[in-house]
DNA sequence: AACCCCCCCAACCGCCCTCTT
DNA sequence: TAAGAGGGCGGTTGGGGGGGT
């Protein structure tokens, strides 16, 4: 990318017409080749950018609404075991994105980790917090994690969908999860302090006229229903 | 009614990894 | 094998909207 061109970039939100633009291209193209699809779209936006609106926002796998409790107990899970591995957690819930699952942690942990420490100093109690309670609640990956070469998953954004590089093992039910991770500190602790008054979360999908552009889905085909299946279990 | 605060989320940035030549 | 390009990912920011005062 040269400096010309980068300066005729447009950036900021992106227009509807834009999002058809790009959506009948990735239709066209597929979504792999993001400079390509930015250059040959006419759409004045990064390859990166393009995808970012893809992946985030115009892919017709998308949920939208709000977090199942389900869903929060399971990115809650992941979370304890993999750290802020974003991307891979989203993998483990169909229809959401790293940058969703990223803006939730942000918003509803942080706030319930603040609370904690409120009521912990307030307290002023002597027990320590168990290491992996606190570590759920901070943004930094547990040590224990290696992030080291997990780049073979395919992303669940993939046209291919199916995670089918991930080995027969890999998909696991979160009891699963929690059995093969250390955790020791009781979810109850957590989850106790959630409301679950919001069981009513709609999860319907986007509706978006852009969809039109997107015929079948020999493009997108993805193995949701088998991945809800099996990770979406009742824990 | 006006202002403020907080939440939510789309989008950007920069780094790192992988792929291609 | 090395270098450059492209893509993926995590962190961060900023604006809009809703609720409270």
């Amino acid at each position: 990318m040269n400096k010309e061109k980068k300066e005729e970039m447009r950036k900021g939100p992106w227009t509807e017409e834009e999002d058809v633009q790009l959506a009948l291209y990735v239709n066209l193209f597929g979504d792999r080749r993001w400079d390509f699809i930015a250059k040959v779209s006419g759409l004045k936006r990064t390859g990166k950018s393009c995808r970012l609106r893809w992946v985030n926002y115009l892919h017709p796998g998308l949920k939208r609404g709000k977090m199942t409790p389900h869903e929060e107990r399971l990115v809650l899970q992941l979370h304890s075991k993999w750290g802020n591995r974003w991307s891979r957690i989203a993998r483990k819930l169909p229809g959401r994105t790293d940058n969703e699952i990223k803006n939730y942690w942000r918003t509803h942990m942080r706030k319930k980790a603040q609370e904690k420490k409120k009521a912990k100093s307030q307290s002023s109690s002597s027990s320590s917090s168990s290491n992996s309670s606190s570590s759920s609640m901070s943004d930094s990956p547990r040590p224990e994690f290696n992030p080291a070469k997990e780049t073979k998953e395919r992303s669940f954004y993939d046209t291919g969908g199916v995670d089918l590089l991930a080995a027969p093992g890999e998909i696991k039910t979160g009891l699963e999860i929690e059995e093969n991770t250390n955790i020791v500190y009781s979810m109850d602790d957590i989850w106790k302090e959630f409301e679950f008054s919001e069981e009513s979360n709609c999860q319907a999908v986007a509706d978006s006229p852009i969809w039109d552009y997107c015929p079948n889905d020999s493009l997108w085909s993805m193995d949701h229903e088998h991945e809800s299946n099996t990770l979406m279990q009742p824990i």
